[in-house]
DNA sequence: TAGACTATACAAGAATATTTGAAATATTGT
DNA sequence: ACAATATTTCAAATATTCTTGTATAGTCTA
């Protein structure tokens, strides 16, 4: 995870619709959805749906597969676990002991509960 | 944590410049900096710092404090905790057994360690 | 192959974000 | 009060992103 990678993660989650559309693939994980169905669960013109989730794709936010004539899109759950270390490894390179107060701090910095599977 | 609320947080962490301020905000916490060693350390003009700052603090990923003549900036760690947990609830709502794979799933939706200490 | 269906590519305009310098505000020190 | 310092506000130029319609490409069924 470099910080190029991070700002287009980002980026990809900076709107009202791809948050919806990433919401929705989570929820709707493994199985995915094609584009029709994110379409219509999400009302939108098919040209701007198709905008949006090629950005996700490019950032790798999401994956698609090919399904005959459908494009299938499953959350990309394991980048933005990825993501999620990025965030909170921030805490642990300078002062641990001050990330966080005090129980928040050993969830995120200790070799605890938070993010440290790894 | 509200969508409105995540898609200004992630807006906020969406820009190379305004990830480099939030980074430098945690390596320095808790004490913070104020906004000229901010500005040194990127080498950025002040307005646009300015700029980017206010975008931050209004979304409270960043507070600002009074010195005298100096503002000080510190990372809001709590927010971005509540972040990390609003993405990572996503997963359980739906089908937490498919939500990571195996080892994942457990991390994520478990009463186990990932982001459930409340 | 034809016809229907699904989705993307392209292009144009609308909307929004970013950057910068000049001016303004507020505080400190003399 | 005055000058120096720190930061913000404002306005204008630039750049980027978003949205939508039309056209295109691929796939399915008969």
């Amino acid at each position: 995870m470099d910080k190029q990678l991070a700002t287009t993660l980002f980026e990809s989650l900076a709107s009202g619709i791809r948050l919806d559309i990433f919401r929705l693939l989570v929820k709707h994980a493994p199985s995915g959805l094609v584009a029709g169905e994110i379409a219509t669960a999400l009302a939108l013109p098919p040209t701007n749906l198709s905008f949006h989730l090629k950005a996700m794709t490019y950032a790798s936010l999401i994956n698609v597969t090919q399904e005959g004539r459908y494009q299938r899109y499953r959350a990309n759950l394991s980048v933005m676990q990825s993501l999620i270390d990025y965030l909170t490894a921030e805490c642990c390179t300078g002062n641990p002991e001050h990330c966080f107060d005090s129980d928040k701090a050993a969830s995120c910095c200790d070799s605890g509960p938070l993010l440290s599977s790894t």
